[in-house]
DNA sequence: TTGTAGGCGTTATCAT
DNA sequence: ATGATAACGCCTACAA
């Protein structure tokens, strides 16, 4: 493998000093434009890389973002399709302002001596600031890390700390969307399959669910409400149990589209036809929503939007911009497509 | 934002030299047991990190593996479900070998001059490894960086370098079984819909419905070769111009779970039942595969030992392992669910 | 306009 | 067993 081209080297044989191509490189004015030709010329042809390493050793600065998001057994968040595209929105928007993304993988990273806490794998790779993505924000390492004052931004998590902002979607007027759009089809029984509360996207839109349930005075119904975890099976499951109520809902809205999936799924095993003995609203428009059958009327996300309201917050305070919003709620959208219809009776 | 807790603090309040700090916290033998101990406790209290940029600047090691993974556009990989859980797995595999993932995502990284090559990014950042996930294999400089004889890994795609590799389903085969199955159960019209074919699996797919096709005695067609491009879409509207066909399949095997999908809606809409008029089989095993209406029969991937294998492929490289192997084909599994059944007539 | 030199935080090589 | 000291590659005053 071929070794490295230094500044040095690029001193050496361009006939001036280091400091000078530094300067030349970094566009300074108080280069003659003959040298700076000369360097860049140089730099071009014996392709010159600047190593991050020892630049942000002396800037203090990485060009880095850090990127917390756990794919562990218990937290599976790197298999919801969800938080893959606001990813993609955060690298997108980042790259754009000359940043790259550090997703952190090892807890012991460089092998070195015992388990790092999030806090010190930050500061281990000294990223310039760190997006937290649907983490357990009741974690202490997640709280120390906030606290010490870096730049964070969490997306779907409620943080507080000097440098720390919020960016979700309108879970809970999403949420009353998606009830009063089955009100208004004539639906009356509807119940709702909730995802796992410990999150606040899971808390909203049940909050949202009731508010909305309480303004078009639909009888409140404790069996309405099942619990689910985001994930396709318990929508499957919560559906089937629901389905079998003796006073069974004739709509239901699943906080999440895979379980709108599980529950369309449900349906059919129990020989009902979505939309017309079931109807069915899901929440976030992933990718295949358009694409399952019947295709899923649902609350859209801004997914992209999502990651890139991150990158900027990220960037904004890494510039040091002091006056930001601590929370930055993005609204979603009515999508209404063949799984919700009038009820039959 | 607290100050960063360098080791000359450490040796400072510990009344030693930076070197003895050094070598305690990196285990070396030559230390006393008690110094060891008390400069341990006080980097504990400290809560002191290393600084990563320091020590790859020395070590020439950074125990970063980059990831090159397109986003844009044209190549909306990350939409894909399939290249995340691939992610996922490389993620656990390296971090547990003590590596972290820089995902590139700036083409001016720190701002600075001009844009970087792949393989500028790659020096940029020291990188001690490059995974290359669904790029254009032809692209120059994807070629230039598998050259420079750092350890690459390609998944999906094929490579050659003097420290490269390649990771991939055994897509020939997968799609021979596919056609196999479809044929067991009895069916002798099997159109395919195909992935994009600038991908080595979009064409070993279809190499492998073709060696099946003709080893099973099936009159070969033309027009039941159907060009997709691996995304729910194409699979809808190729499957309704194979429905239109005078003499329509029966079966088809789609080269994605996506693809298939799109396939059973247009199928739907064709007024057609999925398995009873028409059986449709997937490649891939998404993670909605089950889910979805029918559940799809399918080819799994081993998408998680997918990553893990380019983990360990980088991971032996880097650490300099001289013999090994330039392909790693992973086999693939039939699943079958409910999307496939013995033909109507 | 350019050169010199100090320092960023580590590790590694010598001595001691 | 420990302490100096020289790198690693770069930026940035300060001098010239």
């Amino acid at each position: 493998m071929e070794e490295r081209v230094t500044i040095r080297e690029l001193a050496r044989l361009s006939g001036v000093s280091v400091g000078t191509v530094s300067r030349a490189l970094n566009g300074y004015a108080d280069v003659r434009s003959e040298t700076r030709e000369r360097i860049m010329r140089l730099a071009q042809e014996l392709d010159y890389t600047p190593a991050a390493a020892a630049r942000s050793l002396v800037t203090q600065r990485s060009h880095v973002i850090g990127v917390f998001m756990e794919t562990g057994e218990g937290h599976p968040d790197l298999q919801h399709p969800f938080f893959h595209e606001v990813l993609g929105g955060l690298k997108q928007r980042v790259g754009a302002q000359g940043f790259d993304l550090l997703l952190f993988a090892s807890e012991r990273p460089g092998n070195g001596y015992g388990p790092h806490s999030y806090l010190k794998r930050a500061r281990h790779h000294s990223v310039d600031g760190v997006a937290l993505i649907g983490l357990d924000q009741e974690h202490a390492e997640v709280r120390r890390l906030v606290r010490a004052g870096l730049p964070c931004v969490g997306i779907d998590m409620d943080i507080e700390g000097p440098a720390a902002e919020v960016v979700m979607s309108d879970n809970v007027s999403g949420a009353e969307t998606a009830v009063r759009h089955l009100h208004a089809l004539g639906h009356r029984r509807i119940a709702t399959i909730t995802g796992m509360l410990e999150s606040r996207p899971g808390i909203d839109r049940l909050r949202g669910y009731r508010a909305a349930a309480q303004a078009l005075n639909l009888a409140y119904r404790d069996e309405y409400v099942a619990y689910g975890d985001f994930y396709a099976e318990s929508g499957r499951e919560q559906t089937a149990r629901l389905l079998e109520l003796p006073e069974r809902p004739t709509a239901i809205f699943a906080a999440a589209d895979m379980m709108a999936i599980g529950a369309v799924r449900a349906a059919a095993e129990a020989g009902l036809r979505v939309p017309e003995d079931l109807s069915i609203v899901g929440f976030d428009d992933i990718q295949l929503a358009p694409h399952v059958n019947p295709p899923l009327t649902t609350l859209r996300q801004d997914k992209l939007g999502l990651g890139a309201a991150a990158g900027d917050a990220l960037v904004a305070r890494i510039a040091g911009d002091p006056d930001r919003p601590s929370l930055r709620r993005l609204p979603v959208e009515l999508v209404v497509r063949g799984s919700t219809a009038p009820p039959a009776e």
